[in-house]
DNA sequence: GATTTGATGTGACAATTGTCATATTCGCCT
DNA sequence: AGGCGAATATGACAATTGTCACATCAAATC
């Protein structure tokens, strides 16, 4: 198991070289910031980069972008600390094989073998970040003591359709619907359809 | 490491713990369905629990669930053909530690020692089912015409508030406020309010 | 058969919303 | 100084929206 390490803290560099190498894993170079993460990368073709997101110079996830570019199937681990998660959802977008804490050094081991095997690995923490941003769980309307009819309207309403329009296409007058939006805004402890249809689309 | 495994499938449930074992891990059990497993994991707390998602009498899912209102702390990972990437959510969400393909026999064991130390592994398609799933890249409104100013009565709309509330929170008039909205409205060719908050959750 | 219930519709009303034409003000440019 | 273009405001207007009280009617219940 080959591999290369970029982070701008000596620190942390150092000693997860250290640590890794006292685990069998070779680490062919290190680098301070995305620039030379990139260089020792066409360099040497490890099979897995260890980057840091926040690096002077280029970030990490820039130096992802470029050794993609240069290397399609390239696998790429970035190191984060608890603070900068923020960074999840581009790091997944761009094709990174995992997004881990630093301060976890123990675990790093294992999830760089499993990167080379081909799984994509995340850290504690992480993954719970991801799922909160997941369009999640929709609670059911029905619990809320929304009949099947009104749900119908509500879904017209969150596409944007005005009372007219809703009443063509579900063939009811438009005071109708204009009820059972009155309605459903009650149940709902809604004002408007335009918090009725934020609603339904974050619910 | 010592782990059970649950699947239905015979010949699966048997090559995976003839291979796993090969590694040196411990299988302390294997069962065919979900109550199996739940019983299984109450009877050895194993440091991983593999469960197949389709199995008859009672999902993985459905066992997770059981398996994790008993120990919170407890390790799950799911076995998973290509077809039924479709439980990823649920998954994630019920808190499992990691969703894997069943046919990528080798990369299991480096998938359990990673899940073991805390991290969570998911399989090579998965991750990117996963991305597109995730809000994406929200289209940069200064892209679309929209100024700084407008862009912030674009959020308050979106939160549900009124043109004078709008108009209190950004100290403008109602009235200036009804311009701006008319504004936005015509450069993003939407219709009226409603519609421009959904325009703004989910681009 | 009488009653109740639920779904649907109507009309009236006030409030909110979107549009537009037209100020006012202020800073910036030459 | 004069002029230009933003940001802000106003007033008038029509359309849409939300509320409410009250019909209608059929199906279900008693």
């Amino acid at each position: 198991m080959k591999i290369i390490i970029a982070d701008d803290d000596q620190i942390v560099k150092l000693s997860l070289k250290t640590i890794l190498e006292s685990f069998g894993i070779e680490v062919l170079g290190t680098g301070s910031n995305g620039r030379e993460a990139v260089d020792l990368y066409k360099e040497h073709h490890p099979d897995v980069a260890l980057l840091d997101i926040r690096m002077p110079v280029m970030t990490g996830l820039e130096a992802a972008g470029e050794i993609l570019k240069y290397d399609p199937s390239a696998k790429i681990l970035f190191l984060t600390t608890f603070s900068d998660d923020e960074y999840i959802i581009e790091a997944l977008n761009m094709g990174a094989k995992g997004y881990i804490l630093k301060q976890d050094f123990e675990s790093i081991s294992p999830a760089l073998t499993a990167v080379k095997a081909g799984q994509s690995v995340f850290g504690r923490d992480i993954v719970s970040k991801l799922s909160s941003l997941v369009p999640g769980e929709k609670t059911d309307y029905r619990t809320l003591g929304i009949s099947e009819k009104e749900e119908e309207v509500i879904a017209l309403v969150a596409q944007g359709l005005n009372n007219k329009e809703i009443g063509q296409a579900m063939f009811l007058s438009e005071g109708t619907v204009r009820n059972y939006i009155s309605g459903v805004l009650e149940k709902l402890q809604l004002r408007d359809r335009t918090q009725l249809a934020i609603f339904h689309h974050t619910r």
